[in-house]
DNA sequence: CGGGATCCGTCTTGATACTG
DNA sequence: CAGTATCAAGACGGATCCCG
């Protein structure tokens, strides 16, 4: 998540951006949810806290994934929108998605959801 | 990479599988490159350290998707295979080496590669 | 020599409290 | 509401050691 790339893979590259437990789970929260504040992605049931909440929001933001947008000085609001770039990464997602519904079917019970 | 589920979401659930920055990278090096070994997953470029590899591994075995297997006892040698279900990661890396490459197209030249 | 385990120092992550 | 400050806990990397 810190230097461009590890290495010449595409795959490891891509795990610099977005290879940690949070980054997809804010991805997730702006392009399945439409959530755009900072209160709401706090409010996953994932539970992210406030500082790596910020931290992963400007690490997007660096890599262009992520755009801000102060809509309001006083009260300060900002609102966090997915770029071009960002939203391609919904394939990724979306195999992911349907890979954990898959495997999870078989190691838990339908009732755990 | 600890607990079995953050939250009932399918991509958190993943994320808590292989959200990190080297479990993909290993098995892309059993899925793309063939490796089997300890040695081989060692040397490939992003470095990995022997402690990391280990506790991966056994994250991966703990998870089902990953096969260990002693292959010899005088010397001790021991391969690494996934099974089923860590094949059918394989739509997964793909994608996110499509995206990588196209991302990474726009941000870095070619020479790089 | 292959396949780790262990120790140690550093960097990162994350929970909580606090601020503009 | 949208963060920042602080600090403990854990992840990571390197080196070394161990064991068959």
């Amino acid at each position: 998540m810190d230097q461009p790339c590890r290495s010449a893979c595409p795959i490891a590259c891509t795990l610099d951006l977005v290879g940690d437990r949070w980054t997809l789970i804010v991805v997730r929260d702006m392009m399945f949810f439409g959530k755009e504040r900072f209160e709401e992605f706090l409010a996953s049931p994932e539970e992210i806290s406030t500082n790596i909440l910020t931290s992963r929001l400007r690490q997007l933001e660096a890599a262009g994934l992520v755009e801000r947008k102060l809509y309001s000085t006083r009260p300060r609001r900002t609102s966090y929108h997915l770029t071009e770039t960002g939203k391609s990464l919904r394939p990724v997602l979306k195999t992911i998605a349907v890979w954990g519904l898959r495997h999870l079917e078989q190691t838990r019970t339908p009732e755990q959801f």
